[in-house]
DNA sequence: CCGCTGATAATCT
DNA sequence: GATTATCAGCGGA
């Protein structure tokens, strides 16, 4: 029987939240899975959207955590972050999960079959799971949202993709042996 | 499995 | 005008 995260969950350091993040299980209206995959943003990193403070797009970051940072990338696909940490301006970007619930509904959204693919990428979960600019700002520990503690895992470690700035900061976190990620962690040294 | 390319629009310079 | 926390489709290894 798995216990819902508890409120003081998202006030730790956004990178430790980013890496206790992998395991949980997430649902969106009963549809999500087990987080396989996160990278973490910090407020003072030019990578972050709230590198430079507080404006735009970026308020809900500045706001009270706990809460779904939602924003549209490329004009094309949405992302699910997390608003957590011990200091304004940072969240956990959700980069994949593996499918365990509602998965014909992930099916249907998604227009394919594979489970591998149905939510590996930050652009394909919110695809999955139905997340859209109307969940920005969402509590987290309310409907639609359903966040579960997991068992422990091992954990892999890499730099975060996609960015140009900061790309070295090695910030995504992924769930050891894990067959759901977006690619694949670089080998462990 | 990995890398390349176009799509497409809000945000930034 | 350039950049962007991406993806699907394609071709090659």
């Amino acid at each position: 029987m798995s216990k819902p995260v508890p409120a003081d969950f998202w006030a730790q350091p956004v990178v430790p939240l980013a890496r206790a993040l992998i395991g949980v299980t997430l649902l969106v209206d009963g549809v999500g899975g087990i987080i396989t995959e996160t990278e973490a943003y910090d407020f003072d990193e030019p990578a972050s959207h709230a590198f430079g403070g507080p404006r735009g797009r970026n308020l809900v970051m500045f706001g009270p955590v706990g809460h779904a940072y939602v924003y549209k990338i490329y004009g094309i696909h949405w992302c699910l972050n997390f608003v957590g940490g011990d200091h304004p301006g940072s969240a956990v970007l959700i980069r994949a999960l593996e499918p365990t619930q509602g998965v014909d509904t992930m099916i249907a959204r998604r227009g394919l079959t594979d489970p591998r693919t149905l939510c590996s990428g930050p652009g394909k979960l919110a695809q999955a799971l139905a997340i859209d600019h109307a969940l920005n700002g969402a509590p987290l520990d309310r409907p639609p949202f359903q966040l579960f503690l997991g068992d422990t895992h091992d954990i892999v470690v890499g730099p975060r993709i996609g960015i140009t700035k900061a790309a070295d900061l090695p910030w995504r976190f992924g769930l050891g042996g894990s067959r759901y990620w977006s690619r694949a962690f670089p080998k462990d040294g």
